[in-house]
DNA sequence: CTTAGGTACTTGACCTATCAAGTGGGCTCT
DNA sequence: AGAGCCCACTTGATAGGTCAAGTACCTAAG
């Protein structure tokens, strides 16, 4: 059986004109061929021309102004799909990336993830951290933080790399949908363990990450706690402007 | 003559339905009527519902499912409308924000400033720098840079406050237009001048984020630092999760 | 020469269809 | 009773249209 899925039509015209931007062929500022034109060259129906350039402008690529036509504005500043810091320890198992384990088990929480999981202060929740390599070098400090209920009857307390993401994990042992993630962004001095952890320079600021995966109901199930040396990583985004 | 214009269809439709579901009419979890049920309901053709529905999914509030139907998700944690730093002072005139006026000349860009301008390292480069008031204290060093053909014939080199928007102000005069954004957060210790200036404890590490705003050909033409002592600000964040 | 109107072309908003693909329940046959 | 098949219902993709609204250009009337 051939069962090679090609993709649909107007995908394939999204994908054969975001090329054309990008050679240049159609420059910014210059104006997309009209919907006519582009259901005699590519031989389908208006509909379907349409479709994809509905695509095109909801990603950024062109303008529409109507009587005029479409605009090319170039390729969009990464609208989508950029990688937030933290998120790939949700998805990924932890055997994909190279790190130290460097504590598993029930805990005092701080204060602030205490809030952030919507708990009382002092309260026990149970922690994964993990030291993160990139390059060879200490990298990243990643800390998961769990409400105690949302950990009972999972494997999340061994203290083995998990060969499963967290996300899947919760959800087929325990039945939990990750919609959401609220994040704040901060900065403070390491401790003294930490910057001997990622191997800091003095007087050297720690950039923190926290993110807060919620349900849709909006309780809190994880607390993701992101730290790097700020002089070696850094944030970036992109977005466009109205 | 009444030319109070309806909006499309739709569009009417998507705010029903958003009703419904914040109202907790089609509580989170559960199945949306089936496009042909929502046909029958508010008497418009199948496209009409699915452009609707694609307009929900997008946004977040809703999920399809081939053969099963589409499950309400809730209200989206802001997927859109978020206010990103700095992103004010390019639009609001200065009037709007208290604050004194620290610095308005052409020095020497910092090495950071230069690459982020493409200009050449230690080019000369226009300063606009202002210390921002919140709650009768100091809390923000707000600094735009511009390149020098970019402040040519506008009145940005003036040292009085401006009452319009850099934006406008540069749509106007240069005819330039703002696309996107690209943003970078990093964070580092105050010089002993920033750190006076803004009141800082010792030993606390200063929240720097760095946009660089572009036109459609990806030419900079301004870059916004804004610094904040990591113990008062925060940047905050949410967004969907797939 | 200037202006008003018409016309052609553009996108936006709909409509009625058809077929494909995925899901789940019920029916039938063993 | 159990297994397997079929059918009904769902969303996804695509085709063929119509009408409205906005723009640009040309032309004819003043």
């Amino acid at each position: 059986m051939s069962l090679e899925s090609v993709p649909p039509k107007y995908a394939q015209l999204v994908h054969a004109l975001q090329r054309r931007i990008e050679s240049g062929d159609y420059p910014p500022g210059s104006l997309l061929p009209s919907e006519n034109q582009l259901i005699q060259e590519f031989g389908v129906s208006r509909p379907t021309v349409v479709a994809a350039l509905r695509v095109l402008r909801e990603q950024g690529w062109i303008e529409s102004q109507q009587g005029k036509g479409r605009f090319v504005r170039g390729r969009p500043a990464r609208s989508t799909d950029r990688p937030r810091p933290g998120q790939a320890y949700l998805t990924a198992p932890e055997s994909d990336t190279p790190g130290e384990l460097l504590e598993v088990g029930v805990l005092a929480a701080p204060n602030r993830v205490a809030t952030l999981l919507g708990l009382e202060a002092k309260s026990k929740a149970f922690l994964r951290r993990r030291l993160i390599a990139r390059d060879g070098e200490p990298a990243e400090i990643v800390s998961l933080w769990l409400p105690l209920e949302v950990t009972e009857g999972t494997d999340l307390t061994t203290a083995m790399p998990l060969d499963e993401g967290i996300r899947e994990h919760l959800q087929t042992r325990k039945g939990v949908r990750f919609d959401h993630v609220a994040e704040q962004i901060t900065a403070r001095m390491p401790t003294t363990q930490e910057g001997r952890q990622l191997g800091m320079p003095r007087n050297t600021p720690l950039l923190a990450v926290y993110g807060t995966v919620k349900d849709a109901s909006g309780r809190a199930l994880v607390a993701v706690e992101v730290l790097m040396p700020a002089d070696r990583h850094e944030l970036e985004d992109a977005y466009p402007i109205g």
